[in-house]
DNA sequence: GCAAGTCATATTTTCGAAAATAATGAAATT
DNA sequence: AATTTCATTATTTTCGAAAATATGACTTGC
């Protein structure tokens, strides 16, 4: 791997994370210190980032990590359902035996890691947000569309920066069985109910949405210090 | 402007336009000659295209352009129309004055232009361009989504590529008045009709795909040389 | 004849310094 | 006191060379 795609990947995970915190600027001299690498690699990273929108810029006075709100965060959920309702039925229509295996492992995979996973490590953490990432991608893996998966990549990475503070605390949200809502939602789509699994697509995040905006709403230094 | 964002321009502007072929390998050596700079400014804005898809990149062996294929360009028009559609309708919904006025002056525009480049040099071809575009985007300024906005902008970018050669040539699509239909949409959008000015948008990018479709099976050579 | 190794060349990637521009703060002016 | 000017410093941007890696031709051993 070339130093420019370790500071891409490095970057995002510290940005996703707020690790580097939104809105923070990104100063050169600082992230060649903080990776140990030139400046050359960090450029070529931060211009894909921008791409991305996960961090902004303005000529000759740098980067910075691209902002968060409650309105942006609106706009993510909501694109994504579009996004990923389109992509689901795409794939219920197309899909074959390997996306239905997929959907199997997938939930399976994150099932077990869900368990495991009860007061988590970092490393756990990670693990399950993987886990995670795979299941939702295995849904629409068979929908034979290179732009609604760049798209749901694209949004998932954004959702993932509001869900991130959240995954943080204990104990939150016991009011809900997530997992149940995974094995529900699976279950639809390999019944080819495309009606009820977009509507419990839609559902699941909406959940999240809601959730993310009391908790920001209770406590927002979280998100923007 | 910075060298960069000139670099970032320049690239993108050849590969839509097809003066770099699509596949093409870019070598920096060239490219630093073509373009006028050194090697930074250049790989920064391969970065950025490459983030966009307009360039692919295997690390050690450099940048090439993104190629162009029919399946791609089917995915492109549908999702252009998932894309379009929704954010047409959250801005019949929501648009106010500003929103309306936008379009009736971008339709205007198009319209003196379309009728002023009637055998085109490449810069009143470039201006109809333009026009085409910012009339397609007043249409769906109101939504109030910058990812909708977003993904618009980039499919956009993408269709124009497969649009490109077929602008080219003289009196193709004879059978067909694109500014009726332009000026059609923009009625019924101005109407509030929303299911009208979906359909008329739907049909609009089909017929384009179809006609691309058909002039590719023909002489497909003009995009793969 | 053919696969595997070896060297020379071409190309990408990275660095460190130089150039260009922005930000800061002190002195001068109104 | 407020504003402008100017030098100083901080920071980004760009270059040119060096390092790392891939490519292709050639040899060697089988």
């Amino acid at each position: 791997m070339t130093l420019a795609e370790t500071a891409y990947d490095a970057l995002r995970r510290d940005i996703v994370r707020g690790v580097l915190a939104p809105g923070k600027p990104l100063r050169m001299a600082q992230l060649s210190e903080r990776y140990g690498m030139g400046f050359s690699p960090l450029r070529e990273a931060l211009n894909r980032l921008q791409a991305e929108r996960l961090v902004t810029s303005i000529a000759l006075r740098g980067f910075s990590v691209a902002p968060l709100s409650m309105a942006e965060m609106w706009d993510t959920i909501n694109t994504r359902v579009l996004i990923e309702q389109r992509a689901l039925r795409l794939s219920i229509a197309l899909g074959g035996d390997a996306w239905e295996a997929g959907i199997v492992s997938a939930l399976h995979g994150l099932m077990l890691q869900s368990a495991r996973t009860v007061d988590g490590s970092a490393d756990e953490q990670k693990l399950l947000e993987d886990r995670h990432h795979g299941f939702h991608l295995a849904l629409i893996a068979g929908c034979g569309s290179s732009w609604l998966l760049e798209f749901f990549q694209r949004l998932y990475v954004e959702a993932e920066r509001y869900r991130y503070p959240m995954l943080q605390q204990r104990n939150v949200e016991h009011h809900r069985d997530i997992q149940a809502e995974h094995a529900a939602l699976s279950q639809a789509t390999l019944a080819r109910d495309v009606d009820l699994a977009c509507d419990l697509l839609a559902e699941h995040y909406l959940r999240t949405a809601r959730f993310i905006e009391a908790q920001m709403t209770a406590a927002p230094q979280a998100q923007t210090a």
